[in-house]
RNA sequence: GGCGGCAUAGCUCAGUUGGCUAGAGCAUUCGGUUCAUACCCGAAGUGUCGUUGGUUCAAAUCCGACUGCCGCUACCA
């Protein structure tokens, strides 16, 4: 019997068109699928649409259509796009599919009904467009961290999950599956940064807006996107509580979760609570991705960088850019993307590497014997380098992709094709040709380069299926199970068809040309090439100006900075926190509070009645859920030592210093 | 501030448990070839393997310090 293998990307947020770099974790993840497949196992690939949050009503209130119809058009968009990218998915769950929400209740009242979840409230600053949550100090200038928009600040009744309950058992977890988290280096960025430092509770309900999966028990509150978003990963395959299907039993645990680099704090840390807390096993890894980026940017439509997989689709094809985006995307470190190293790329390993390779191949196998190929079995030293590479090159390709480093994977094939290339140099066939007796070893010779473009085409199968198809085509060959692979020469090849070319080469001018008309942003101007340089020149200069100290500043930027006299009325150390003092202070006009990290060195009675400098103008934040409206200054006395700065008590408050 | 990662040829990166003249692809130059999509093959390369101490018969590879970049995070203000 088959082993299953149940693979997953993560559900695809339903606001917008999914750009290229978003497209690069379901072909991916299609390509592992492919894959294991490939060898025999019995997969099980699950993607689909996470549809519920504010932004999607708020997007459809503009739209002025119901969130429903909003999201049944991107929904199809997303999946239009999975199907032209070739990728292979068995399921496809939306997150508002009457099963799935039914599920998500029954989960949600099932944790509430055991005290995993209880009812509290919630502060904090919200960015509608990411859905997120932020503290005051996590803001950039008063926006959200990530997209820039505003937000807002939202207080409201919402439930918790009791994550502290379970972290200790999930550290346990961690550290007896080393591999549960990859790469190496996230593992460690979770354990130490938010398991070991002691959880949080997590909000998992919202008042705020409608468009989400109501609380059985209380329903003005929705679920918040967790609970709902993570269970699909069960509910898709007939998870019900009490009632499982029977896919369900064959499936879970999941085998892999594929998921971006960003996302991985919930799926490494609270999927796997929930799913303690469900007394359900554990996905047995998850895999979290880098991303693609433009050139050194994250894309993002406003920075105008923004690339889609269809238009590219159709200026390269598919298997080009699925191609392009497994070979470039290493295991743990980001990729980049530019018209120019598509194009090179393109042209180098697909065009003149594979594609030539074929053709050059069955044209001769045309030219010489009518496309009748036969092992004369008339050998020569070349040979056994060339079968060797193939075999080595199954075994390569079978140890990356099974620990899915897929772009070793792929650079594995090319080194065959590059192999195969210099095989041809090595035994000239057209000199070969022009002798009658050497027929036979002719024969051979193009026997051996038909088995090994067929060792590369069955490779190519979890990479680029249709070329992989199309160059079993063109060998005519039926034989391509990777069993196949394990002696050179099962091909059992007889006669090829006509050659036709893969991809064609592209004029690198005539196709920067064609991107720029579609993308007119994303191929910089000769003005902008310039720039680049000019800047890093800059800062260079300004670092030497100053050796060992800030870049100086102008008089003016100084001024900016308003310093004033106060004396402080009151202190207090902030509740729950080690560092921090909550200080009133008389700054000449009113009085405000500041709170400062000071805590470590100074009592509150060693600054009351004192006069100190504030820095009157910085912008409010909260710290520790207190607002501090301005900072006090203090100098590094030493390396763990911290003195406030204090002024003569002569000096009036609210005097200003320059 | 804390935790983690990375610094190798012009560019993008490989370098397994320390071992002979440090590798690949792309780009560059030169040569060869003509079956092929001006393609392929070969050669030339350039490298103080971030800086600096140390361990060792031997270090890009191990340890310490420093510098620079990146990621995550915070009771930084």
């Amino acid at each position: 019997m088959k082993d299953k293998f149940y693979i997953t990307t993560a559900i695809a947020y339903t606001s917008k068109k999914p750009h290229i770099g978003n497209m690069y974790e379901i072909i991916l993840t299609d390509a592992i699928a492919r894959y294991k497949r490939q060898r025999g196992y019995d997969v099980f690939f699950l993607t689909g649409t996470d549809e519920h949050g504010q932004k999607i009503e708020e997007i459809a209130n503009e739209k002025g259509i119901t969130p429903q119809q909003h999201v049944d058009e991107v929904a199809k968009v997303i999946r239009d796009m999975d199907d032209l990218l070739d990728c292979s998915y068995d399921g496809f769950i939306r997150t508002t599919d009457q099963q799935h929400e039914k599920v998500v209740k029954h989960i949600f009242k099932k944790l509430y009904e055991q005290g995993d979840i209880y009812k509290g409230s919630y502060e904090g600053q919200y960015c509608i467009p990411c859905e997120s949550f932020f503290t005051e100090s996590q803001l950039v200038n008063g926006c959200c961290p990530d997209c820039g928009a505003a937000v807002q600040k939202s207080s409201e009744e919402a439930y918790f999950f009791k994550m502290s309950k379970y972290q200790d058992r999930l550290i346990q977890y961690i550290e007896d599956n080393p591999n549960f988290i990859e790469p190496e280096s996230r593992k460690k960025e979770m354990l130490n940064n938010f398991l070991k430092p002691g959880l949080q509770d997590l909000c998992v309900s919202r008042t705020s807006f409608k468009w989400g999966i109501p609380v059985d028990f209380d329903p003005k509150h929705v679920v918040y996107v967790w609970i709902d978003a993570l269970s699909n990963y069960i509910s898709a395959i007939g998870y019900d509580l009490d009632n499982q299907s029977e896919q369900y039993k064959k499936l879970w645990p999941a085998d892999l979760h594929v998921i971006g680099k960003d996302i991985l704090r919930f799926h490494t840390i609270y999927w796997p609570i929930m799913l303690m807390a469900l007394d359900l096993p554990l996905p047995k890894k998850i895999l979290g991705h880098p991303w693609l980026l433009f050139g050194e940017d994250k894309m993002s439509k406003s920075k105008g960088n923004v690339m889609y997989a269809d238009d590219l689709a159709k200026l390269f094809g598919v298997d080009s850019i699925r191609y392009y985006l497994l070979s470039e995307m290493s295991f743990a470190q980001d990729g980049s993307i530019t018209p120019e190293s598509l194009i090179t790329r393109y042209n180098s390993d697909l065009a003149n590497t594979i594609g030539n390779l074929v053709n050059r191949t069955v044209t001769m196998a045309n030219k010489y014997f009518g496309g009748v190929i036969a092992d004369k079995n008339v050998t020569d030293s070349f040979d056994e380098e060339l079968k060797s590479t193939c075999l080595d090159t199954v075994s390569k390709f079978t140890k990356s992709m099974d620990s899915y480093h897929v772009s070793d994977a792929t650079d594995a094939i090319m080194e065959l094709a590059r192999r195969s290339n210099k095989y041809i140099d090595e035994t000239m066939p057209w000199a070969l040709a022009k002798d009658e007796t050497k027929a036979d070893r002719l024969q051979t010779v193009l026997y051996n380069l038909i088995e090994s473009i067929r060792y590369i085409a069955v490779l190519l199968k979890s990479i680029t299926p249709t070329t992989a198809e199309e160059i079993l085509r063109q060998i005519n060959c039926t034989i391509s199970d990777y069993d196949s692979l394990q002696k050179f020469g099962s091909g059992n090849i007889s006669k090829v068809a006509d050659a036709e070319i893969l991809f064609s080469r592209i004029d690198e001018k005539e196709m920067t040309e064609k991107i720029r008309e579609i993308y007119p942003l994303v191929i910089p101007q000769k003005a902008d090439i310039e720039k680049p340089k000019a800047e890093k020149v800059k800062k260079e200069k300004a670092v030497e100006a100053t050796p060992g100290i800030a870049t100086l500043i102008d008089f003016d930027d100084f001024m900016k900075v308003e310093l004033r006299v106060a004396k402080v009325l009151e202190c207090e150390p902030v509740p729950k926190a080690d560092k921090l003092l909550q200080l009133q202070l008389d700054d000449g006009e009113k009085t405000r509070q500041v709170v400062s990290g000071i805590h470590t060195w100074y009592e509150p009675q060693d600054l009351i009645g004192k006069k100190v400098i504030l820095v009157s103008n910085l912008k409010p934040a909260k710290l520790r859920g207190v607002v501090s409206e301005g900072m006090i200054l203090a100098a590094d006395a030493s390396e763990n030592d911290v003195k406030v700065l204090f002024v003569d008590d002569s000096v009036p408050c609210g005097a200003k210093i320059r």
